[in-house]
Parts: structure tokens; C-alpha cells; sequence
DNA sequence: CCGCGTCTTAATCAGTTGATTGAATCGTCA
DNA sequence: TGACGATTCAATCAACTGATTAAGACGCGG
């Protein structure tokens, strides 16, 4: 699991990002009941007071690491998101946008799994952190499929058409052992990743697709 | 929340039965870290040793609570599963499960959560409890999906589909904070609910279609 | 060399956790 | 009445939890 981390994004040096990055581990495979704060400074090869040095609390550490998700998300896709003056077709920005957000999930494991952890948890308290990072992003997104107003697009619910992406995305892409049985495998062998990369990619034009009983 | 749970089933007699089913709400608003043996007692009006009474440790209680799902979602499927001998049309099988399990996870909203928070979870010694009860009854519609051999349905990847259909509605039923945000009011909300389950249905077709740059 | 931010060490705090004990109570069926 | 399963009660256990304290050590720029 630290090999995949590594991969994906530059090591931590200073100690306090070895902190982040380990919490952002321990967070997403055991949640934030399941992680002790003992086990990720031990996992961080870190002593507990350095810890509380930089974070004044596990909540702190826990939505720091939002923080820092968050902001990765949006700078992954910040070159797929369609400009005002954008040339490209909608295919095009729909599909790129697709498998940049598979492609980023796919090298960045935790990722899927702690959204999918904060979307399970139902205390509004600290809604704030999506709202303030991911919301903005999201909304550029809509209002441009709103504004699209010859089909393929019009007559879709630009609400319901991104939740459904996000959400079947963000599914395959937890590497469950419900998903490994009826896959036969892991979404993160490569082999079996490009296949599911495509068939995810080619559903987006179809869930586009006007009813044909509407 | 105990009233949408006493519109789903019956209210428990016995004093087992209602600490099975406080602990699946409180398992599923907090998962298994998150809720305590005596909170769950405590909801359930009832002494902590008469948990331990009916079971033999927390994480017992917890698959029992598993165990009691699987079967309510077998039983509310069982008439949309396509028998062997099955005259039913092939839209009308599918559109019809997919409306039936819909309606089940919105009668019980504590179920979606359940199963995505079980998805989350990676430690892989207790898949038992899916293996035994809800993977043969997943078999027995996959089969059943590769066996039709003329469109609609001939070179779509079975595995991939119902993954697609089982993520989504799962998806759309966690009430969560963000859902509610961007679809505007709970899905649970009569008419939101209804939209939504008719988004959803005209989905299944518009998936099951051949990719037209296949 | 001094000072400052970083980090370690070790000890300790009160609270919660899952679990167990042994005795007492309740209802019911024979 | 008697026996038995179900349930309660109060007390207790060791282990772990998040957090705090105070003292010291490291390295680096001024």
C-alpha cells in the first residue's frame, strides 16, 4: 500500500506531510472511529506530541486530509473542466473529464474510499469542507451542461447525470471484496482497470441519451 | 427515524428482535467503530447483559444484523427474479427489479448504508456472510442475463452492468449531506423520490445498450 | 552563539470501550 | 408449586481512547 502511494504522488519530506499522508491512509482503510491516533504516528513513524503540534485535534488531522484530498481532486481536473470560451466538443470535455477522474482514483486508492466514507457519514456539522472546495468545481460543471442546449444534452438532468458518474465511478473504484469476486479481480490490475475504464467511459454518452419513453 | 422503520416491518415482540434492529439503525448511522454495545442497549431500552445474553460478542450482533438484511433483500426480490421457465420480456424482468429494490432500500433507508459501509470494508474474513446469501441469488440473474442472446442485451459484460445498477441505486439512496445539497431536498422526499426512481428505470435500458463506437 | 521552530521522550489524565461476574427478578409452562 | 428461560441489576475488569504536561534535544538562520 505504501508503494502505491509513492507512485502516485511525490514522498513526503517534511514531517508534517508524513503525517497527512499517513492519516489519509489509516483514515481511508479503517475510517475515522476505526484509526487511532496511537496507530497512524506509529504508522508515520512519528512520536503522538508531534502530532498534536501541528493539529490541534484528530478532527483537525481527519479534515486537514480533506483538505488536501479535496484540493488534489479539483487540480487534477482543473484542465478538464470546461472554459467560458471553450472550443472543445462536449463529448470531448465529458469523456476527458471521465477518465481523468478514473485515471486519478485509479493512482490514488485512498481517495475513493474516503468519499465514499464522507458520503456515508451524516453529521452536517462539517459539510463546510465540500462545500467550500468541491462545490465550486461541481457547479462550473453543471451550469455548462445546463447551457448546452442542443442534444445530445438538453432534456437531461444535469443533477441527476453527475451524481450518477461521480457515484459509479467512485464505486468501481473500491476495491471491495464484493467487487473483486464478481469482477474476478482487482480494478487496480491493469489489464482488467482498462476494460472497466472503457466500458465507464462509453456509459457516459449512454446514460446522455434522451428516454426514448419520456 | 424509528417511523419510516415501523412503516418497513412490523415492530419487533420480542426483546431479541428489537435489539436487532436498533442495532441495524445504529450500525448503519455509525457503523461498527463508531457505535458502542451500550448505546445500542441503551436505544433499545434493554440491559447490556441481555445482549450478551443473545450474542456472543459486538461483532456477532453486527453479522447478525448482516445476516437479517441479506434475507429481507432475497425475500423482497425473490418475484423479480426471472425463473427458468419465464415469459416475462426481458425490459420487463429488469425494469421491474431494479423498481423493486428501489423501493426496498427507500422503505429501509437503513439498509443502502449498511451495504456501502460493508463495501468500504477490507478486511476480508468475514465475506462469508455475502458469499452464502446474496451471491447466489446475483448468480442466478447474471446467468440468466448471459443466456438472453439476442439484443438488447448480447455483448454487454453482465459483471459490469449489475455493478453499475447495484452502485448507482445504492448511491442515490444514502441521504447524505452532499446528495441533498446538490439534488435539492432528501431522497426521500415524496416527489424527489419519485423523479429519482424514474431516472433511475430509464437508466437500466439506456446502459444495456451496444456502444455505438464499439 | 543565540533563539526559534520542530520534534522527541516519558509520564499521566480522565473517559470510554467490550466483556464478565454473580445474584436477583419476571413470566410462563408443566 | 416448581423449574426454566429470559431479563435485569450493580459492580468490576483490563485495555484502549484522545489529549495534555513538562522537559529536553536537534538543526538552522541571524
Amino acid at each position: 500500500m505504501r508503494s502505491a502511494l509513492k507512485k502516485a504522488r511525490a514522498a513526503p519530506t517534511s514531517t508534517k506531510a508524513r503525517i497527512l499522508a499517513t492519516a489519509e491512509e489509516v483514515f481511508a482503510s479503517k475510517g475515522f472511529d476505526g484509526a487511532s491516533t496511537r496507530e497512524i504516528a506509529a504508522a508515520a513513524a512519528v512520536n503522538i506530541s508531534s502530532l498534536h503540534y501541528h493539529w490541534e485535534s484528530k478532527e483537525t488531522l481527519y479534515f486537514a486530509v480533506f483538505q488536501n484530498v479535496y484540493d488534489r481532486i479539483v487540480e487534477a481536473l482543473r484542465g478538464t473542466l470546461p472554459q467560458p470560451s471553450e472550443s472543445r466538443s462536449r463529448h470531448e470535455v465529458i469523456e476527458q473529464a471521465m477518465g481523468t477522474l478514473f485515471d486519478y482514483f485509479a493512482a490514488n486508492p485512498t481517495v475513493p474510499k474516503l468519499l465514499l466514507r464522507r458520503l456515508i457519514e451524516n453529521e452536517s456539522g462539517h459539510a463546510d469542507v465540500e462545500q467550500q472546495v468541491l462545490a465550486p468545481a461541481w457547479r462550473v460543471f453543471a451550469d455548462w451542461m445546463r447551457s448546452a442546449s442542443d442534444p445530445p444534452l438538453a432534456g437531461i438532468d444535469a443533477h441527476l447525470f453527475m451524481l450518477t458518474v461521480e457515484g459509479v465511478v467512485l464505486l468501481y473504484l473500491v476495491d471491495s471484496h464484493h467487487f473483486r469476486t464478481v469482477l474476478g479481480g482487482s480494478v487496480h490490475d491493469t489489464a482488467l482497470r482498462r476494460r472497466v475504464r472503457k466500458y465507464l467511459i462509453e456509459l457516459v454518452p449512454k446514460i446522455l441519451q434522451r428516454s426514448r419513453t419520456a
